[in-house]
DNA sequence: CAAATAGTGTCTATAAGACAGTATTTG
DNA sequence: CAAATACTGTCTTATAGACACTATTTG
């Protein structure tokens, strides 16, 4: 039976979730998206050691920036059927990633880019509700959410800034993010993806990973940028300052301060980096999803 | 490249977690016990399947009584040469059972028992210290916690009560646990059902799984002697009854009360049974892992 | 009846959240 | 200078844990 890994890689640009995907250039699926993944290679590599060369391999990344790239292994698929050409068992993996350069096309010459997770089809598991703005501005919000399956077509690989802050051509000004032509994945991808973004959500809210996806020093209010984009919904920035700095080994003080205050004024913020704790104690919840699951 | 699934099957039997193992016939590590798994029928089962598959042939259940226990993945493990005979990778499931009739040899003729954990060299992975039994005297050490290898050896197959609260043998009287004759596991199944532990000791954290331990009607005390099993540590009676009444959805009452009181008096208590709440909120935490993993 | 035990009441310490206030920076 | 904003102070409420108490049952 065959055994594949796909890494379900998130970072955050532009204050928007995105995830790494590669286009098919093969059959099933020809032109779709898809995770970055592959074979692993039998009795010569562990699985973790497959996930991390799929991931290097799409990324371009070298060992050193790997480091700080968090790893983890999300859970294993195998329906029959999953794969039309014959049964597959793939092993996916999560991972979080601070801001990358751009993705480049893997070895064998798939286009591959980073993609909001926000022009996603996850079959209706959204979940997080797109961020009501905290502040009149847009914090979490994604001008950039929404590129067209047409634009970031076949062919293009890779293409600059396509995540970038630029907004792609629709915005019709109203936020109202009329469930316009999301992108659809291969195979079961999609159900992989939101099973990661699950994660991911839970994660952080017991462990310091969302330092993962910040340079390695940050300030507190890029910190709770990470928990925005990831939970989608607006945090206290007053309780939040506080509580990040009373759970401890969860951020220390690097001393240095931000080279300037906020966009349109402010003091300058104070320069963090993630403490030593393995896990956040106490924790911190998120605000009310209500009870949710009953 | 070859795929299996493994079960990690844990139930309560006489106040101590134990787990669902066989005794491997064939080569490597013939004699020695492992955990129940096989070979995935590739193209015809899910993996979720084949985990119930292989759970219900060890333990000889129908279809109705598999509904009342909680199968999930754990994970996947796929070091190469951790099967010296070919690289195989295996897809791990947790189980948790109520307290099931004894096990029976698999299909394949092979011995099954239930063993207490606190019996497992789990390369002192084990962390939830043994329950400092509430009362000032020992600390570690439960009567009968600690079945030799070669009593519940080959070809024994079922036996009986082999971990009910009858000393077994050694007690020394001395608490002093003495690392004696722990048993080895085959392959790399100490690890599996130390990640399995890990998580089971998690999960009845922040859901009401512990309620998958016991019957369709329990008592808030039977509750709680799930909790202080698998934790490892006593529990505050009086606080941890008012917590799992006033979590909303945990449990509800059935109106009737338990036959008899407590062993040596007391009144008798009330039934529950579980309600329908997916996700404890708020949830129960751990007494003080004191910021345990820094 | 004495001891054990299910369940409840109360008090304290900690934590979360709402809200307001201060000082610092940008344009 | 006005507005934005990083950060801190304070108050209220929810929760966890320690402890004490009542009522019911067993031997």
């Amino acid at each position: 039976m065959a055994v594949t890994v796909d890494v379900v890689a998130l970072t955050l640009r532009a204050g928007a979730l995105h995830v790494l995907l590669v286009e098919r250039g093969g059959h099933p699926f020809q032109g779709a998206w898809a995770l970055p993944g592959g074979f692993v290679q039998a009795g010569r590599e562990s699985l973790d050691a497959a996930a991390a060369r799929e991931l290097a391999e799409e990324t371009g990344l070298d060992a050193t920036q790997l480091e700080r790239v968090h790893l983890e292994q999300l859970g294993s698929y195998g329906d029959p059927g999953r794969d039309p050409r014959m049964p597959v068992v793939t092993v996916a993996y999560l991972a979080f990633a601070p801001d990358l350069p751009e993705a480049r096309g893997g070895g064998d010459a798939s286009a591959a880019a980073w993609v909001p997770v926000a022009a996603l089809d996850l079959g209706g598991r959204t979940e997080a509700r797109e961020p009501e703005r905290v502040t009149p501005r847009t914090s979490v919000e994604p001008d950039a959410a929404r590129p067209r399956p047409s634009e970031q077509g076949p062919g293009r690989g890779i293409d600059g800034g396509d995540s970038a802050p630029r907004p792609v051509g629709d915005a019709t000004a109203e936020d109202g993010p009329g469930p316009q032509a999301l992108l659809p994945l291969a195979f079961d991808h999609a159900a992989i993806v939101a099973d990661g973004l699950d994660r991911a959500r839970a994660k952080i809210e017991y462990t310091p990973l969302a330092t993962a996806f910040l340079a390695e020093e940050f300030t507190v209010v890029e910190l709770r940028g990470v928990y925005e984009s990831i939970w989608g919904s607006p945090l206290h920035a007053g309780n939040f300052h506080r509580k990040v700095l009373s759970v401890p080994g969860f951020v220390e003080s690097t001393g240095a301060t931000a080279a300037r205050g906020g966009a349109r004024g402010g003091p300058r913020a104070r320069l963090y980096r993630a403490g030593d704790a393995r896990l956040l104690h106490p924790a911190l919840l998120r605000p009310d999803r209500e009870e949710s699951v009953r």
